[in-house]
DNA sequence: AGAGTCTTCCAAAGCGCTTTGGTCTTTTTG
DNA sequence: CAAAAAGACCAAAGCGCTTTGGAAGACTCT
């Protein structure tokens, strides 16, 4: 069943029908009524590659996926995939996956730019300066960045979350507690919200007059047994930390092994606040010791992201207003007063 | 830059140009040299929607995501997706992400292939006489299953691991090793894998003479808590069970916290096999006691079924055949003699 | 030499929608 | 009451590609 069809049964043009049904104000209520109450009974859906070809627009926002040998995926984002298609589906938005070689994301957003393979884009993990987001503002399609970048000459819109107002606020509890040695574990540290992290510690620190030494701070990919590495390098220095700050739960199950190993306690030996993005297979109130941590939900991020992705197709959103999300700190067991 | 331009420059017509560009015998060679050369020396890229519109054809395969406020999903999805990518980008192929209420994807599948807003669907998770796999099979879209489904009239191609053969040869390993209570933490007992698991393992059991009886095996979501749980809801029997068969790392991590908060160690107490998924965040060889596992990686599943879902798309592959991969049995420190 | 056969190329008809630029009534306005 | 404005509808021109159904010329065959 298509528009010709359609139009034909109802002794109306093709016109009028599309007219009708996209909601244009010139056509008679009752022509209109009339118009949808065929389309809906007849189970007419548009044709969306004729749409598309007529109108440009898909319907789908797309995600250029990096990919490679010795590229994981972050399962981060299934998290916030979960989220945004929490929204995606309420308003028949699909997302497309476009895989790219991982040190060449340019080719793949060069591509669905100029094949108008989607209406809008969204760029996850950026770092400063990321050359993605000069990208698809020169390209000019509508995007949103999930985090942020920093040191450009233009302003682009992003939703984030307050990283370093979270580890800022972490810190400043554990120095309060009494603790003058802390320690960073740290994600990637080429990403801004590693670098916000540091930052936000840091800041603290300095509040008191304290530092965060280049021995008390690691920052690589967020896996157990990187976790686990690192804490066992900061604990077995001849001054080991007796807090320490994690990027990420699954890092910290690592944390917790080598603390352990190591024949130590949490919290009598060693304080420790993760980062919790909310995921629903690992819980931090669920560790032996129940985890304190800086808590955001990066699903409500994800519906976040398509929702505003969703009204900047629809041209309701302009500009480049960046929003940040306030971090929670969730006080549980793992935190204690400094030992001694 | 466009088909009429390009043709245009060359003093050609479209239909001559078109052709030359996608390999048609009736074009002469030097022509068709000449056509190629233009098109890459000025850019040009076939527009997809009008390609779409005029062949049908989108080179993009789909994906039905079951979403919902009470929806999870599942971590194992990205590795899934990691290797779905690394074969699809090498061939620009696209994956579209079609959110759907998790009670009515039906909906959607039949808006994907009425729209042919993709050349091709996978399907993954399934359950026994799996709605979905009958729906895309008489909708006569392409398609692959990812895992196996049961108890229709009619054959469909898949991809899956043995999972019956993997938990068949953990439990035998357990038998022999003098383990006559076994038990088993499962996933979700309303799907294929977790049957087959089920399946296997009573078989090894049965070869013995020895049964799973209902106390010991439990069916949940695989998140860490319920792994806990499941642990001591089987460890707190009065004839607790002296090995256990797991169906997820995650999970067994749970179990593993169980064990711990009851004072029993592994493998003194407790033999432990998992099955590990292989995902890069989280390896069986660094939990405190190295995990026993079966072992069969997900990421290489997803560029299988890229590959087959490619095959059948350009008609290299035909039929409904299924293949089935062998699961590894790797033993390390978690499983030991029965106590006693 | 005339009839068939290749080879190589083309004009034009879709694919199914949106949108432009009207036309023909009917209503409002001075 | 004539002129202007508004309302309701339509024919046809795209959007940019693929494909159908030739056509013209070069070659082969009897």
């Amino acid at each position: 069943m298509n528009l010709k069809q359609l139009s034909h049964m109802l002794a109306l043009s093709q016109t009028t029908v599309s007219r009708a049904l996209n909601g244009y104000p010139e056509v008679n209520e009752e022509t209109r009524r009339r118009v949808i109450d065929a389309a809906k009974r007849h189970g007419y859906r548009p044709n969306p590659s004729a749409r598309r070809l007529a109108t440009g627009k898909t319907g789908m926002i797309g995600y250029v996926l990096p990919t490679g040998a010795s590229v994981d995926i972050d399962p981060h984002f299934v998290e916030f995939l979960s989220g945004l298609g929490d929204y995606a589906r309420s308003h028949e938005l699909d997302l497309v996956l476009s895989p790219a070689d991982a040190d060449d994301q340019e080719t793949t957003y060069r591509r669905i730019v100029a094949n108008r393979q989607v209406d809008a884009v969204y760029i996850s993990s950026p770092r400063p300066a990321d050359r993605r987001v000069a990208l698809v503002n020169t390209l000019g399609i509508p995007f949103i960045v999930h985090g942020r970048s920093e040191g450009f000459d233009f302003d682009y819109p992003f939703t984030d979350i307050d990283n370093e107002g979270g580890f800022h606020d972490a810190a400043r509890l554990l120095v309060q507690l009494g603790h003058r040695r802390l320690a960073l574990i740290n994600g990637d540290d080429r990403e801004t919200f590693a670098i916000h992290r540091e930052r936000g510690m840091r800041r603290a620190l300095a509040a008191s007059g304290l530092t965060l030494g280049e021995r008390h701070i690691c920052s690589l990919t967020m896996t157990e047994e990187n976790g686990y590495r690192a804490a066992r390098r900061l604990l077995e220095q001849s001054e080991p930390p007796t807090a320490i700050a994690c990027s990420s739960l699954i890092m910290s199950l690592g944390v917790v092994r080598a603390v352990r190993d190591l024949g130590l306690t949490i919290p009598g030996d060693l304080s420790l606040i993760a980062h919790d993005d909310v995921f629903p297979w690992l819980r931090p109130e669920n560790f032996s010791v129940p985890l304190s941590t800086t808590r955001s939900s990066i699903r409500l991020a994800g519906a976040r992201v398509a929702e505003r992705l969703a009204a900047r197709i629809s041209g309701l959103e302009e500009g480049a207003r960046g929003e940040v999300w306030p971090v929670d700190l969730v006080v549980r067991g793992s935190v204690a007063g400094a030992p001694g």
